[in-house]
RNA sequence: UGAAAUAUAGCUUAAUGGUAAAGCGUUAAAUUUUGACUUUAAACAUGAAGGUUCAAUUCCUUCUAUUUCAACCA
């Protein structure tokens, strides 16, 4: 009974390859590099790579691309592996591009024994000079006629640390005039005296991704690259290496990368924000990354919806973050306990209701299913909250005003009489008086209300901390505005509450999800202890009630 | 003044040389002890111009718009 769902691009050419018996089996790879944290734009990626092999029974690698030690840490390779791991995939092997270093080297003398490659002396800014423009062929400079020789002897000496950094790079002779810029005799290695992660000191010389990317596939023998749409410009040179070093043809495929509506993608400026400041580090659940989402109460089953539904397209797109919310409420709805929280209480006494007595009511943990019950105490003194009262109501207004008549959810119907305000005129009391034979399951009283509030008992309820995030933006492009685009931060982003929650959540463990009703989908923060109970609110409900103007 | 990629409802993704489909979103209504969920209904699309054809959103040409490309980053 499964409905029918039409095939990717890509899905399609690797059926297509399949078929013809290009290949028996398939191997992609997911290409990481360990210079930051993965966010829901590497998840889509994650779930194409790993759902193709899933799907048409091959295999993905993992594959760190670490050919740059000044930017790369171990730190975000542990968190990588944490973070695909979460979401459900596991990887055949677990590959480094450094573990390629030697490979990679023999394959550029081999490049240079073929008179395809060149030690230039020129400075950074004379190669970017003589590259030329979009309009202008570059030119050939006087390096590019060494003798193979002298090729070799100038590479040995880049390799054994006789030059300064910057003083030499290898380059692949190709075309100057080409109209690809990436094939204007390109750089493959340089020198950096930089402490590698894996390799330590061993190398003083790196590859650039262009000489590393291709051939690690290629290596590894996979089948289908499959990249982001800013790669099309390089699939030329990925292909060049290929051809000319005669090794296995890996081919290179690309897809239009992830964009969402109020956040940003680029690692950069994920960097920046946790560099300066702006939120409380990669796993501040306001970030884009999976730690942050992970931490606000996304679970991982969501975000493979999320990624299913975005689909994978070579145009251009800017999907709606409701998009992402619609999948976790989806999930959410049918698994997370339902419970009551007050983030904004407002005092609200039963003056009918006998001091001193309480009493047990019944409440669903789950709707539709009736058994599934637990039991909360209900008294004289409650806690509601301070929006579900309004002193001049407006049109169809169906809680609690002045006279009005609202439900308490699982007990009883009240009536409000009148209130109480502080000095600065503030509402600090709710006097009410309710009915006896209203009573949730035994109602006998025959009275018909529109609208149920929740509540918690004011003597039997813990406080708690409730983190309320919105999006980190203002606008639906942040990355769009001109100027700096963290003036564009939303500075209502996180609103910290201190509210009460019904008593019995003191030891829910971290990641619990629950369903403060009418509030939203909360889940127990990291920060969370028995003293202090501390809830994000992952998203919130669906609300389609709109003030209308007042009566 | 270059090259490449892309263009289907508000967003995303389908499909087809012959009635353009779905999900999200939106708007109504029903239901509801969550103004949630659920159910029903409605509105909204093939960038433009030519050409081939009985018939073009699909094929061809041109135009326009958007994105990407000149890091010793990936």
């Amino acid at each position: 009974m499964s409905e029918e769902k039409s095939n990717n691009f890509i899905e399609e050419i690797v059926e297509q390859d399949l078929k013809e018996g290009k290949y028996k089996r398939i191997l992609t790879r997911f290409p990481p590099e360990p210079n930051g944290y993965l966010h829901i734009g590497h998840a889509k990626s994650i779930c194409l790579n790993f759902g193709l092999t899933m799907k048409y029974n091959g295999d993905t690698n993992l594959r760190f691309d670490d050919t740059n030690p000044v930017t790369e840490d171990t730190e975000y390779v542990e968190s990588i592996k944490e973070d695909i791991r979460w979401l459900g995939f596991s990887w055949i092997n677990e590959f480094y591009a450094s573990d390629y270093f030697e490979r990679l080297h023999e394959f550029a003398i081999e490049l240079i024994k073929k008179g395809l490659a060149y030690v230039d002396d020129s400075t950074s800014e004379q190669i970017a000079l003589e590259k030329g423009s979009h309009t202008t062929p570059g030119i050939e400079n006087k390096y590019r006629s060494r003798s193979v020789e002298e090729n070799l002897q100038l590479f040995a000496g880049m390799k054994n640390g006789q030059f300064k950094e910057g003083e030499k790079v290898l380059r692949a002779k190709i075309n100057m005039a080409s109209t690809n810029m990436h094939m204007r005799d390109p750089v493959m290695y340089r020198i950096k005296y930089a402490y590698h992660h894996r390799t330590g000191d061993k190398w003083c010389i790196y590859p650039l991704y262009d000489f590393a990317h291709g051939q690690s596939d290629s290596i590894e023998k996979i089948t289908h690259s499959v990249c982001t749409l800013e790669f099309v410009p390089h699939r030329e040179l990925y292909d060049w290496y290929i051809k000319e070093l005669g090794i296995f043809p890996s081919h290179q495929y690309e897809f239009a990368r992830l964009n969402m509506t109020y956040t940003v993608m680029s690692k950069r400026k994920l960097l920046q924000l946790v560099n300066e400041q702006f939120v409380s580090g990669w796993d501040d659940p306001r970030m884009p990354t999976i730690s942050g989402l992970r931490r606000k109460g996304y679970t991982p089953s969501s975000i493979r919806l999320f990624c299913e539904k975005i689909g994978i397209a070579r145009r251009d797109n800017l999907i709606d973050i409701s998009l992402l919310e619609f999948c976790i409420r989806e999930e959410l709805n049918t698994t997370a306990n339902r419970r009551m929280a007050v983030i904004n209480p407002v005092k609200l006494i039963i003056e009918n209701y006998e001091d001193g007595r309480s009493e047990r009511v019944t409440l669903e943990n789950l709707p539709n299913e009736p058994e599934n019950v637990r039991e909360v105490s209900f008294g004289r003194e409650i806690y509601i909250e301070r929006e579900d009262f309004m002193e001049i109501p407006v049109k169809k207004w169906f809680r609690l005003a002045p006279g009005q008549m609202v439900r308490l959810k699982g007990a009883y119907i009240i009536k409000c009489e009148r209130i109480e305000k502080d000095q600065s005129g503030e509402v600090s009391c709710i006097y009410c008086s309710y009915f006896p034979e209203s009573k949730s399951g035994h109602d006998t009283s025959n009275m018909k209300v529109k609208g149920v509030i929740h509540w918690v008992h004011a003597l039997d309820c813990v406080p708690a901390e409730f983190r309320l995030y919105s999006h980190l933006f203002k606008s639906e492009n942040p990355a769009l505005e001109s100027g700096d685009f963290k003036d564009d931060i939303n500075p209502d982003s996180l609103i910290v509450k201190r509210g009460v929650i019904e008593n019995g959540m003191k030891t829910s463990p971290y990641g619990n999800h629950f369903q403060f009703l009418r509030n939203g989908y909360f889940c127990v923060d990291k920060d969370s202890k028995a003293e202090n109970l501390v809830f994000n609110r992952t998203v919130g409900l669906k609300d389609s009630f709109v003030p209308q103007k007042k009566n």
